[in-house]
DNA sequence: TTAAGCTCC
DNA sequence: AATCTGGAGCTTAAT
């Protein structure tokens, strides 16, 4: 099976179609066509297929009475005892015919031969070519073919049952030799085809004389070896074991010829295939092709890169010089495995520059910085899939990060973020039409086993995304100058960490634990039992059943009324038990995601590692997992009681640099409504100066209620917040909320505007974009569901807004950086979407901060002002 | 694995 | 007739 060698499918039709017909007994459509054979042969075409993935495939057919016209005349009783084929099965031959047809598969029929001297036929031929056959029948006459070029696949009863015949299978399970089957055949007859062999010899005493005497001719000269009896039935019988000799062989001379071109598996038409088995109503059978086609289509494809045929070498010490070539080329494609979230060590490095070699550097080498520092020199551009761990190995390495990246997972995500599946191998099968096994999922000697595929996968891929980027030029330029630019600020920042003071957080969890389980206890004196608090289920009982508490204007989900935080505020006044459940809840909120699981993400540095994405939100955020330091509390007292336990360490502080309500200035500058930025530009307050346009006041008419309102919309607006939106945050009535809303649009007309062109231009082009054109596609804009449509509409409204800030924020990290790179010790640590802490030596504190606010308020020219606040800390809380 | 809930911007 | 603020990640209960 492993040999080079290329296979050939042949299928006995005739004898697949039969198994189905009598397996699948009254299977039909619904229309009442008799489906049975149909299904058989489907099934076993998509199992030869996935299973043996044929690169030859054709069918051989008994063509119908002629067929045996030969071995009669030998003969009269040859196959005699056959009984005509029921009316349903012929049937179904146009069906199978269709069958056939869509899977390019030829049908051979011949006169006077039948289907085992076709495939006998067809099976020498290819044995000529040096090609490997494969017999699909449930006739077991056939593994009288078998040799080392041709084996045989049974069918044995139901359908995917089948049993692999090659000259050791058979040996082992006969007792004898292949070469010896025919004999055998000839000795003990078979009643199926009425062969009739020499009466009264069965199976065990001709394997027996088979095996003493090796051959039919040697057994007839020992006679007088063998004992009475039996040498009394082989005498008698000696005709008809001749003529039984000439009927079972098959015959290989059918004028038949070979023809690769005809029966090349490449023919197969997918969509056909599916769009019949669809047809016929066999559903499991279209689900299962769906996949299995989409492997074998692997082989449609010319420039499917699966058959790697370029030199793999492995380079050590003694032969690094090979790697001349890489070193002087602009672009090295990398793969690279590191073994530990920090860049000690890496495990595993694979580089190329074309598809003619593939390098796996080994040994000592793979972390010998002098060595990396000479292979990455920081003028070729570095290509691969998921670049920042191998990024921090160089910058482990203390080598200098002055080369570009190109990092394919995030072009591709860039590209089309609403791509089905981001992972090596995903990406290869939906854009380079390879279909190998998971890359992600291999261990390092796996990994470099199918290095030079991989290789090729990578470079295949890079050339599809890079010519997809260069279609949308703006998109282009947002790789070169923000994404990519952005993989070594992010791996330094994850490399570098954020120190936790885990003393601090364990004396906070120990006053957490106790205040829980008091007011554990308050809450079950109310309740009156002991109960799970935090199961919603258990608590909705307890709230509206035991209690009684009104559920009037209570939302309800699938599983019963809600006690969602919004919804218990409903009650407050009703029961002193909701203030202790929603503490309850704020406390084990602290204690389960922060309290007690920061100290244990704590690295051997004292530091927290976090990782950013940045393919994973749809408007170009960065996302933050592992743990999620971008969700750190901040809003209640005892939440920000966590962020104190994030510490500079000594002589070290904390810089904060925050845009000022950064979404509502980029919305201002997109919707380009001249009214709000004035506002921004003469440092006015946004939400009071909407106060007093909304109600018409003077600033000093102004109640906190009012100002309060109006900054409800102003954010609610940025995600297409609806009346009920609005009355719900605002304790407005719905009526209230419409007119206030209203009054909005009428103060804030160029922001309506704008925001009606968003949702014009998503259905009508189908997207929206950002100021630097990143892109989110919209297909949901149309959906004939409602709920969906209106999502979809927020969030093609929200898109621009959002993304924008996020463009401008990566830039400005890329020039922070820059600039932080001027001092010493100065290092960015996270990222909040409109915010960054910095740590610097204390010293520099004043200075980096000024640098810093500079940097990011001019970080790109706009028509609005962009205004950044800093602060200085020694720890995250008091920022 | 999903639903519900909560944390952040 | 039902829905009703965008973007994330994590934990628990329950299946």
């Amino acid at each position: 099976m492993s040999s080079g060698r290329k296979k050939l499918a042949i299928i006995d039709g005739k004898s697949v179609f039969y198994r189905g017909y009598y397996a699948m007994g009254n299977l039909a459509t619904k229309d009442g066509t008799p489906t049975g054979g149909v299904y058989g042969f489907a099934v076993m075409a998509l199992e030869v297929i996935k299973r043996l993935n044929p690169d030859y495939v054709c069918v051989a057919w008994d063509k119908p009475k002629t067929n045996i016209r030969k071995r009669r005349e030998l003969y009269p009783q040859y196959k005699a005892n056959r009984k005509p084929a029921p009316p349903d099965f012929y049937a179904q031959i146009p069906y199978l015919h269709e069958l056939l047809d869509s899977f390019g598969w030829p049908l051979y029929e011949l006169d006077d031969y039948e289907a085992d001297d076709i495939m006998g036929a067809l099976a020498v031929q290819a044995k000529e070519k040096d090609i490997e056959t494969l017999l699909i029948t449930s006739d077991l006459d056939m593994l009288q073919l078998i040799n080392h070029h041709v084996h045989v696949y049974a069918l044995k009863t139901g359908l995917s049952n089948i049993e692999l015949f090659h000259p050791e299978s058979f040996e082992a399970k006969y007792g004898i030799k292949v070469e010896q089957f025919l004999d055998l055949k000839s000795l003990k007859g078979d009643s199926s085809d009425n062969i009739p062999g020499a009466p009264g010899i069965g199976e065990k005493t001709a394997v027996q004389l088979l095996q003493e005497y090796e051959t039919l001719d040697n057994v007839y000269k020992n006679l007088d070896k063998i004992k009475e009896t039996t040498k009394k039935k082989l005498v008698e019988g000696r005709e008809l074991v001749d003529v039984s000799k000439k009927l079972a062989r098959i015959w290989t001379d059918a004028p038949i010829k070979l023809d690769l071109e005809a029966v090349d598996g490449r023919h197969i038409k997918p969509d056909k295939v599916l769009q019949l088995l669809e047809e016929l109503q066999f559903r499991t059978l279209v689900k299962q092709a769906r996949d299995v086609l989409d492997l074998s289509s692997a082989t449609i494809e010319e420039s499917s890169p699966t058959e790697y045929r370029g030199e793999v070498i492995k380079i050590d010490d003694a032969n690094i010089d090979k790697l001349s070539a890489i070193i002087a080329s602009d672009k090295i494609f990398v793969q690279a495995r590191v073994e530990d979230s920090l860049g000690k060590k890496l495990g595993a490095l694979i580089v190329s520059v074309d598809v003619k070699k593939t390098y796996i550097i080994d040994g000592k080498l793979l972390n010998d910085a002098k060595f990396l520092k000479k292979l990455f020199d920081g003028k070729s551009t570095i290509i691969g899939y998921e670049l920042k761990p191998l990024i921090k190995v160089l910058i482990e390495n203390k080598l200098p990060i002055t080369q570009n990246f190109f990092d394919i997972k995030v072009a591709c995500f860039l590209n089309n973020s609403l791509d089905s599946d981001f992972s090596l191998s995903g990406l290869a099968r939906n854009h380079i039409d390879w279909h190998g096994p998971e890359l992600e999922e291999l261990d390092i000697d796996g990994l470099k086993a199918v290095s030079g595929e991989l290789m090729s996968v990578i470079q295949n891929l890079y050339s599809y995304v890079q010519k997809e980027l260069e279609k949308t030029p703006e998109v282009l330029k947002l790789a070169k100058e923000i994404e990519m630019p952005m993989l070594p600020i992010l791996s330094r920042m994850e490399k570098y960490g954020i120190a936790l003071d885990k003393n601090y957080l364990s004396d906070l969890g120990d006053k957490l634990t106790d205040k829980i389980s008091d007011i554990e206890q308050e809450i079950y004196g109310y309740a009156d039992t002991e109960f799970n608090i935090s199961s919603p289920k258990q608590l909705a009982d307890i709230l509206y059943e035991k209690l009684g508490l009104p559920t009037q204007g209570v939302k309800k989900g699938k599983t019963g009324y809600s006690t969602a935080s919004g919804e218990l505020n409903k009650l407050k006044f009703a029961h002193p038990i909701i203030d202790l459940i929603q503490s309850y809840r704020e406390m084990t909120k602290l204690m389960s995601t922060y309290v007690s699981t920061l100290p244990t993400q704590v690295d051997s540095d004292g530091r927290i590692h976090t990782n950013f994405s940045l393919v994973v939100a749809q408007t170009g955020r960065l996302s933050s997992n592992d743990p999620n330091l971008q969700n750190i509390p901040t809003k209640t007292e005892l939440g920000n009681e966590v962020r104190r336990a994030f510490r500079a360490p000594k002589g070290k502080v904390f810089i904060s640099a925050d845009y000022s309500q950064f979404e509502l200035r980029i919305a201002a500058l997109l919707a380009g409504d001249k009214d709000m930025i004035d506002v921004f530009n003469n440092d006015i307050d946004i939400h009071t100066a909407t106060a007093t346009q909304i109600y018409s006041r003077n600033e000093e008419d102004i109640t906190k209620t009012m100002r309060r309102d109006a900054k409800v919309i102003n954010f609610g607006v940025l995600y297409g917040m609806s009346p009920h939106g609005l009355s719900e945050a605002t304790g407005m009535t719905i009526p209230m909320a419409k007119d206030f809303i209203d009054k909005y649009f009428q103060i804030r007309k160029p922001l309506l505007g704008y925001i009606e062109t968003l949702k014009t231009q998503a259905k009508d082009e189908g997207y929206v974009s950002t100021y630097f054109g990143r892109r989110r596609y919209t297909p949901d804009v149309k959906s004939s569901n409602f709920i969906v449509r209106s999502s979809a509409e927020r969030a093609a409204i929200n898109m621009p807004i959002q993304g924008t800030a996020s463009d401008i924020m990566k830039i400005a990290m890329i020039k922070v950086q820059k600039e932080l790179e001027k001092f010493s010790d100065a290092n960015m640590l996270l990222q909040i979407h409109d915010s960054l802490i910095i740590e610097v030596p204390k010293s520099d504190a004043e200075e980096i901060a000024h640098v810093v606010k500079e940097t990011m308020e001019q970080a790109v020219k706009l028509d609005v002002k962009i205004t950044v606040d800093t602060s200085i800390a020694d720890n995250w809380a008091d920022l």
